[in-house]
RNA sequence: GGAGGGGUGGCCGAGUGGUUGAAGGCGCACGAUUCGAAAUCGUGUAUCCUCCUAAUCGGGGAUCGUGGGUUCAAAUCCCACCCCCUCCGCCA
């Protein structure tokens, strides 16, 4: 959610963000009218309610002093009529520029490419080189499915399709990557949060997944509960209505969950494997911080979690995402990308975004100068990791010709010390 | 699921329908005292919206879990919902 100032102030930074975001703008006049007539209601509304205080301590008083209230009691109430009229005008309007106002995206960092797809989108860099393989390189699910570590088969039959069944070495390769993940984060100071999976529908808008997203998600209607599509709904909840001293920033925390998304829109592509599945599991990172350290933040965000693919040892680039491939709630976006061999393409495993206040002011979390001043703080969400691409490029970088797989070094510990997932009958 | 109790400021806690945005205490900040500290004393200490101002100051409105209702007037009365606690039932 975005300053509504900005509507009175400024309203062409607001045009200019639609812009660049290819939305239309026309919008803003609509709600540059809508905001002064809300306003000049509670400003009728205000003065009325003065003058009836006014009359009501007025009142309170001549009784003190028994005196007559008639004439005062016929003043209130006449003033009553007029409250009513106007106070049953600004509900309707209020709302309706308040749900309009929910739907506007935040506004790009000045440093975002401006573009209107994924094609204008800038790698920034790229570690490592991906490997020569002399044999083809396949793809993960003919790998897991042979070597017995995954099967979509029977998770079809269970779940139906974009689920997927880990076994085995699969289970235990996808618990390592957690306590892996959730290990090297902790050594970066964020601290650990194990939440629900299941929300209310109010902390879902402080996140931004509501109002516009709804068809993404999972709902349990007879609890009036949604599954969470990322453990970041949770942490931009962490401080809802509190305010935080400027000395207690920044904070940085980490929640491993599952995560659970319809997927709607996205028929027939990627369906096989787990490319995209409708759960997942992931290691969210999240700060708050004061706004004029977000964007560094976000670099040694992003930065860390590199680090975990680094020590994976597994080549990926970083993309920085231009204005209209941005995420609704995103100022500024890097995407990291995991190579897959057996695929052919790169895949986002990790998303970094600071989102500004868009998140602090859905969530009435607010910071407090040394000097007392109250402001907005910025928050920032990234993965650290989500494990479904990491577990793809692992398969698929790690192969061998036998089919065979090697698991990372830095994993090793967390897998009883075996250093390579063989086919069923060599085990 | 059934029965009962409760939600007031950073925290504890008072509050007869009318100068209560809210006593008192704790905490915190600043000042005095002190060589320094403790103790003591003094002052201050919620948030949101809005108007005025260059800004400070100041004016007005709103907020005592949330939303509605009664009333000239609601923290206080009524209704609904949310949350917490206790007991019973069920249960990993």
């Amino acid at each position: 959610m975005l300053d509504r100032k900005l509507l009175r102030e400024n309203p062409e930074i607001l045009r200019d963000a639609l812009r660049k975001r290819n939305y239309d703008i026309s919008v803003v006049e609509e709600l540059i009218s809508l905001e002064q007539q809300v306003r000049s209601l509670k400003r009728e509304i205000d003065d009325l309610r003065a003058e009836k205080n006014k009359i009501s301590k007025e009142i309170s008083k001549v009784r003190r002093e028994n005196g007559n209230v008639e004439t005062l009691m016929r003043e209130a109430k006449r003033l009553d009529d007029r409250l009513a009229e106007i106070e049953n005008k600004l509900p309707e309007k209020e709302s309706i520029l308040y749900e309009k106002w929910l739907y506007l995206p935040n506004i790009p960092h000045e440093s975002c490419p401006v573009g209107s797809s994924s094609e204008n989108n800038v790698v920034v860099r790229t570690w490592s080189k991906p490997r020569e393989f002399n044999f083809t390189p396949k793809p993960h699910w003919d790998l897991g499915e042979a070597l017995e570590i995954m099967d979509f088969k029977l998770a079809g039959e269970i779940s139906g399709s974009r689920f997927a069944i880990y076994k085995n070495e699969g289970a235990e390769l996808e618990r390592a990557l957690i306590n892996f993940f959730l290990d090297e984060n902790k050594k970066k100071g964020y601290q650990e949060i194990l939440p629900p999976t299941l929300v209310k529908e109010e902390a879902m808008y402080v996140s931004a997944h509501l109002p516009k997203f709804r068809e993404e998600m999972y709902y349990a209607s007879e609890d009036q509960l949604f599954l969470i599509p990322t453990a970041e709904t949770i942490l931009a909840n962490l401080y809802r209505d509190e305010i935080i001293e400027e000395s207690d920033l920044p904070q940085y925390f980490m929640a491993f969950t599952p995560c659970y998304r319809r997927e709607a829109g996205s028929y027939g592509k990627d369906v096989r494997g787990i490319i995209r599945v409708h759960q997942f599991n992931k290691v969210e990172l999240f700060k708050f911080t004061k706004p004029e350290d977000s964007y560094d933040e976000l670099e040694k965000m992003v930065n860390d979690a590199e680090d975990l693919l680094k020590l994976l040892g597994i080549p990926f680039r970083v993309v920085l995402l231009c204005t209209g491939d941005m995420g609704f709630a995103a100022s500024k976006t890097y995407d990291i990308e995991v190579w897959a061999p057996g695929l052919g393409r790169w895949l986002e495993a990790s998303s970094c975004s600071n989102t500004e206040t868009f998140q602090t002011r859905r969530a009435r979390t607010r910071m407090r100068r040394r000097d007392g001043k109250i402001e907005f703080p910025h928050a920032l969400n990234g993965s650290g990791l989500a494990t479904p691409r990491v577990f793809i490029s692992i398969l698929e970088n790690f192969q061998e010709k036998d089919g065979s797989v090697v698991i990372p070094e830095v994993l090793r510990p967390y897998m009883g010390g075996k250093d390579v997932i063989l086919p069923r009958k060599e085990r």
